[in-house]
DNA sequence: GATTTTGTCTACCATTTGGTAGGTGGCCAC
DNA sequence: GTGGCCACCTACCAAATGGTAGACAAAATC
C-alpha cells in the first residue's frame, strides 16, 4: 500500500488481471482508474508485458511468503497439510486478487507462466518431498505426489476462484461461504490422505 | 467434420477459444486458418459474440450428450461414478478442446457462463441428488455434495487442461500420460468417498 | 428466361490499443 | 542561479479489430 506511484500502478493492474483478464485489460482503462496518464504507466513499466512480469514477481514473491509463514507454526504430518490449505484461503480472503492471478497466469502460458514457477518451484519441490515421505512412513494413502499436488493446486484454486461455477451451485461467494469451502476442502483431503493409525 | 462452412467456422472457432482464449482470437485470424474472409463469418455469424454463443451452444450439448452416453451403461454407486470420470476422459482425449473451452467460458463469466450452465445444470442437478443418495445410503463418505462436485470438477479439469502446472510437475502431457491421471483421479476419489462397507 | 435468394467477396470505417517523441515543471547539487 | 535529473504530461501514430455497405456470381424458384 506504498503511495509511490509504481507501487499504485502495480496493486491496479495486479487486480484488473485478475479479474478482467490480461488482454482485456488495457493501459488507458488502467490510468484512467488510477487518474493518471498511460505514458505515466510506461514511464515506470515500459511494456505492458514488462509491466505483468513485475506483477507476477511481486505476487509470486508474496504467495511464496505467505506459504512459508503458514508453514512456520505448523507440525508434522496431516497438521502441515493443513496449515498450507488454512494459509491459501487466509490469503484467499485477505488478497483474492493474488489467487485469480495465478488462474490467470497459468492460463497466459510461457513465458508468463514460466516466470511465476520459477519462483514457486522450490516451494512445489518441498511439498511433492514431503508428500512422499509421509507416505513412505505410511502417515498418507499412497498417490503419486505430484499429481495429488494438481488435484490439491486445482481444488483450492477452483473453491475460492471459480465464482460461476459455485453460483451454478447455488454457494453464493461470501466470506462466511469461504468458511465453508476451507472446512470442506479440508474434510475431504483429510478423508482422502489420512491412513487410521 | 461436416463440409458447411458454418461448421467448419465453428470448429476452428471453438479450437482457438479453447487454446487462445476467445478475445485473444480475431476473426480475421479465424478466417485466415480457414482460408475465407471475415466477412463469411459475420455473415453466418453476426457478431463476436454471437459465434461465441453457438460454440457454446454446440459444445455444451455435445458435453451434456458425452455424459449421457457414459452413463448409460454405468451400474449403481461407485460404478457410476468411475463411468462418469471415464467419459470425461475419453472426450479429453478424443476433443480435448471441449474441455478447454469449459475452461475459457467459466473464465469469461457471464453471460457466456451462463449460457453454457443452463444447458448443463440438469446435469449438475442430479449428479447432486445421486451424491446426496448414496452418501444417506451410507455407501460413500459424507460431504457437501455440491462442494464436493466443484471439487471433482476443478480436479478434472485441472488434471486435463493445466498443461503449464503438469510440466512443471514434471508431467509431459501426452497420451500415455492421460491415462496415469485418470488413474490417478479414481484413485483419489475413490479414497476419498467410498466407505469400507 | 426472369427474378429472387444465398453465399462469398471487396472496399471501407471508427475505435481501440500498445507504443514513440518530445516537452515541461519541480527539485536538488553545486 | 543554473544545469541536470526525475516524474509526469500532451500530441501523435501505425496496426489491429469488430463491424457496415454493397457488389457479384451461382443457384434455386417461379
Amino acid at each position: 500500500m506504498a503511495t509511490g506511484t509504481s507501487d499504485r500502478i502495480l496493486d491496479a493492474a495486479l487486480a484488473s488481471f485478475g479479474s478482467r483478464g490480461y488482454d482485456t485489460t488495457s493501459l488507458d482503462a488502467l490510468a484512467k482508474q488510477l487518474d493518471i496518464r498511460k505514458q505515466t504507466i510506461l514511464y515506470w513499466f515500459p511494456t505492458k508485458d514488462a509491466l505483468l512480469g513485475a506483477v507476477i514477481e511481486r505476487s509470486a514473491t508474496e504467495l511464496a511468503e505467505a506459504f512459508e509463514v503458514g508453514l512456520e507454526g505448523a507440525g508434522e504430518g496431516w497438521a502441515k497439510v493443513e496449515a498450507v490449505v488454512r494459509a491459501v484461503f487466509r490469503l484467499a480472503s485477505r488478497q483474492p486478487e493474488l489467487l485469480a492471478l495465478v488462474r490467470e497466469v497459468s492460463r497466459l502460458g510461457p513465458p508468463a507462466a514460466t516466470k511465476m514457477l520459477v519462483v514457486l518451484d522450490p516451494l512445489v519441490q518441498r511439498a511433492s518431498a514431503f508428500l512422499e515421505a509421509e507416505m513412505d512412513a505410511g502417515r498418507m494413502r499412497r498417490h503419486d505426489p505430484r499429481l495429488l499436488l494438481l488435484a490439491i493446486y486445482s481444488t483450492v484454486i477452483g473453491m475460492v476462484t471459480e465464482v460461476e461455477v459455485l453460483r451454478a451451485l447455488g454457494e453464493e461467494p461470501t466470506a462466511r461461504s469461504l468458511v465453508r469451502r476451507r472446512a470442506d476442502v479440508l474434510g475431504l483431503l483429510r478423508s482422502a490422505l489420512k491412513t487410521e493409525a
